[in-house]
Formats: structure tokens, sequence, C-alpha cells
DNA sequence: TCCTCTGCCTAACGAGCGTTAGGTAGGGCC
DNA sequence: GGCCCTACCTAACGCTCGTTAGGCAGAGGA
């Protein structure tokens, strides 16, 4: 039977660490193993196959990305567009400061899912950056965005976001505060209205 | 003998195709060699191993950024350091849209090297980044842009531009001139003294 | 005609891959 | 004491991996 309790998390984890750091293809079953100081087969007692291994990682980041965004907007109903957007911005960068090796394995290993569960996935990216689109372009219609190509815009912004992902250490210079501060004030100027 | 003629410039090529389509740990040797209609073992006549062969797209990638920047900085010499960003800004996408399979090899699969190169690499990296935020540093000693952290803002630009490699296609909504213009836009706004 | 070079072939190597089958030690509950 | 559940083990499966060795067909120059 394949469960969902604490040793599955720590698999999890360890899995997440390994497909950062080499990658999902360059990572075998018996490396997580060996990380768990168990052997190859005896992760077959707690994971179906690799793949959902890399499944677990990536709906989980999804998910947790979906619900910070739903946090963010849901907090800023009443406020203008600039503001909501600074919001979104900031929760992506929360997600990934909270869990960078997750969040990266998300942005860089979904390809290697296979047929529906990859789609699924390509879907709710999709949602999640039209969400961004939608808020700029709410923003240009209050003017209080520049008018430009608000697809762009929006993968500029997201992509600059997700690259994080791969450079943030919890010990590094700045803190995850500080990051997402200066973050949210760059992607909010890009849509500025004045410049030179 | 390992040579560097017209087959060879084929098999760069298709590797950089597959390599960026699924990743370098996830291509085999076999898969590159049927692309190219010929047996595995064939391939050796023409590569030392599969890895010379992603050092030769890395490498060669790497050369391409520095070459273009070098151009840019060379025709802005005597312009604010404003324009000399926009040059740099403007030469990177160029290099990512003249050859996005070989730039999304060098932006994502460069950690497969080994040992010196991948070393080697990072200098490169580095060196290159650190003339993005020489220049941003000028421009807000000039008080052309804003007082901020310049090597995030350097970051928060340069993953920007890098990601147009994983999305881009030759024949998308938008040219890649536009794509040039749009994200110059955005990467100076960024930095713009005023907003809101 | 012979020689050399280019570009590919077949066959095989040892190693590692993801995965399955079947077994066992130990702890908690009846 | 018997039972089941959790967590792991060893052994092995068929397959694919990167790579090497050795050979051969055809083109081009001497």
């Amino acid at each position: 039977m394949i469960e969902s309790g604490a040793r599955r998390r720590e698999i999890d984890e360890v899995a997440s660490e390994l497909f950062h750091a080499n990658g999902y293809a360059a990572t075998s079953v018996r490396d997580i193993a060996r990380a768990l100081d168990i052997q190859g087969a005896s992760l077959y007692a707690h994971v179906a196959s690799k793949e959902d291994l890399l499944w677990s990682i990536v709906a989980s980041a999804a998910t947790a990305f979906e619900a910070k965004a739903n946090e963010a907007v849901a907090e800023t109903t009443d406020a203008d567009p600039v503001e909501r957007l600074a919001a979104l911005v900031e929760a992506h960068v929360d997600v990934v400061t909270a869990d960078p090796e997750r969040a990266s394995v998300f942005v860089t290993e979904w390809r290697h899912l296979s047929g529906s569960r990859r789609a699924a996935i390509a879907q709710r990216r999709d949602a999640y950056e039209a969400r961004f689109r939608a808020v700029i372009e709410d923003g240009i219609a209050v003017g209080a965005f520049r008018a430009t190509d608000s697809a762009l815009a929006a993968t500029f912004i997201l992509t600059a976001l997700n690259g994080i992902a791969t450079w943030y250490r919890p010990d590094g210079r700045l803190s995850a505060d500080r990051i997402a501060d200066h973050y949210v004030d760059l992607a909010l100027r890009s849509l500025s209205e004045d410049h030179r």
C-alpha cells in the first residue's frame, strides 16, 4: 500500500533536494534511497514509481502557488490593480523561498511527467499566469500601468520570479523578505508609466 | 579523429534540439543518432563523448553571448548607461532568439558538465552578469536609475531574458524584434526612478 | 591501380537503470 | 501468545546506458 504519512513526506523532501540539485532524469531511485539510508527497492513500499515521486512534488508545488495566490487576491479585492499585482508577486516569492527545492523542481522538471499529468500541470500553469495577465490588464484599463502587451509582461515578470528558485539560498546575502520587497518593486516599475 | 566540419555542426544542431526538448540526461546517444539516421556507435567517429557534445553547445552559446555583448558595449561607449543597458538587453535577446535551442541548453543544462568545465562556464556567466551589474551601477551613480540592489536587479533582468529561451518559437505570435523591444522597455522601466 | 581518408557499420562490453517478488524483524493491539 | 502492520531487506528481472573494437564501402588523389 502506498501511504502518505510522515515517512512519505521525508522521502518527498529528499527527492526534492536531489531533483533540484541534479535534475529528475539524472537522479536514480537508488540515489534517493542512499540519501535515506535504505535500499533502492525499499522505496517501492512507499511509492508506486519514480514518476509518482515527481508528480507528488510538482502537484504540491502547484497547489501551494494557487493557494497563496488565492489568499493574495482575497486580501486585495477592494484594492487597485497595483496593490493586487504587488500581492500576487509577493505571494509567489513567498512560496518560492519557503521551499526553493520544491519550487525549482516544479519550474524545471515538470516536463518529465508523462501524458495527462504533464497536460494537467501545463493547464494549471496557464491558468495561474492568466491571473497575472488579468491584473495587468485591469491596471492598464485603469491607467495605473502603461499600455503594453500584457501576456508578454506577465511572462517577463513570472520568469524573473521563478528564477529565484534556482539561485535562492536561505543563508544567502538577502533574506526572503528583502527579495520579495525588491522584486515587487522591480515588477511594478517595469509596468510603470514614466521613465527617462 | 574528432573533426569540426560540416557534419559535426549538423550533429551539434540535432543534439541542441534534443537536449532542449528533453534535457541532456534524458537524451541518449542513441536518440541523437536516430535523429541523424545513423547508429549510436557511429557518433563516436565525430565526438569523443556525450559530454563533449554538451560542452560544444554550451561553450559556443557562451561565446555568442559574450561576443554580442562586446559589440553592444563597443557601440555605446559614448552613450549614457541607459542606452548601454538597452544595447546589452537587446543583444541578449538577439542571441537567444537567433538560436533558442542552443540558448536554452546553455541556460538549463550546463550543470551536467563535469568539474572544470562547469567551473569555467560558471565563471564566464558571473563575468557576463557582472557587466549588467556594472552598467546598472553606473546608471545609479549618474542618477539615470533609481538606487537599488544592483546585483538583484541584474539577476531579475537576466533571468527574465533567459526565460525567453524556454518559450520562444520562431513562428509564434511575436517576432524576435518585437520581443526585444518590449523586453528592453520592461527592463529599463524596472530600474526607473518614478512610479505610481 | 593503389592508397588514404571519410563515414558509417555490427557486435559487444560492463555498468546502471526502474521495478518486482518474496521474505523478515520488530512494535502495538487483541 | 497470536496477529497484523510498518518498514525494510536480498535477489533478481529485462532493458538501456555510454563507450570500444574492428571492419568495410566508396570517393578522390597520386
